[in-house]
DNA sequence: CAAGATTGACAAATCAATCTTG
DNA sequence: CAAGATTGATTTGTCAATCTTG
């Protein structure tokens, strides 16, 4: 039941399986040091390398591959810990805008390190700067299919 | 909040990007052409590709990278469709034997060729054969230290 | 009424016991 | 009693409404 030949089904299949084990590595790592999840690392990330702490959730959403019913959930989580606050947009109330809080920020700030060694010690560190360049170029060519093939 | 090069940074981003992406979207399709999960259908593919159309259940856990608990459980929903059977192995009663059923086969027959089509369509066509190779081998790399640092 | 967001019901995954077998 | 496997409770994600705002 195979229609690849020997050697793309082995790439294929060690791609896979990285795409797998990544995330829940990434994961395990962060709930246990730092008690949030990949997901929600992500969020608290991006809400502080944004302007004024603060991000739409539509916008974290599509940033963050999410569906905006799982960010809701989830954002409502982070809310409950006090970690990340929501306003309705002043200027247009469709919008509701998170926030991250001062806590979320030194949670943030906690967390970080440790993050990036595991990234490091993972992925920067296992080839050569070139060789990670090819891989991030080539995880861009095959996003960009994903994206369109939802359309087309 | 940051520890890596603009470059490292971006490839890494794509990377993760890619291994939230890829997962999912290639459960969409199957769930919606074939009414399986990604997981699932690995399990019947496994099965499938084996001697006797057997495994055990810890042997498939540790190659499609699931935690025991999770593959007992959805063993059991897809022993509840007859798409597999269990037995406890004559040998030694400890292990438990996962058996792919007829009615199995036939289910992972129908669904390949749309999932293979995809994975074409997706991975194996958005790249030249010797950068296909690279990526696995990079993504082989990457798995190799996850493995030893579940130790160190 | 369309886009953004939330909600609640359901399905699936995780986690911490527990059970079984050699 | 250790390894394999299962179970039940909790958490998390998904799906299909629903609500709100301009």
């Amino acid at each position: 039941v195979e229609w690849l030949s020997a050697d793309q089904l082995q790439s294929w299949l060690s791609l896979i399986r990285l795409s797998m084990w990544l995330p829940s590595t990434i994961d395990q790592q962060l709930q246990r040091d730092s008690d949030v999840g990949m997901l929600e690392y992500q969020v608290l990330a991006m809400l502080s390398a944004s302007d004024e702490l603060t991000m739409r959730m539509s916008t974290l959403a599509a940033l963050t591959n999410s569906s905006l019913s799982r960010l809701s959930h989830l954002v409502k989580r982070l809310e409950g810990r006090g970690l990340v606050r929501r306003e309705p947009d002043r200027l247009d109330g469709r919008f509701t805008n998170a926030i991250l809080t001062p806590a979320g920020l030194d949670l943030l700030k906690a967390a970080a390190p440790k993050h990036v060694a595991q990234v490091r010690a993972l992925v920067v560190d296992s080839m050569s700067p070139a060789e990670l360049r090819a891989l991030g170029r080539a995880a861009e060519r095959i996003l960009a299919r994903i994206d369109t093939s939802v359309i087309g």
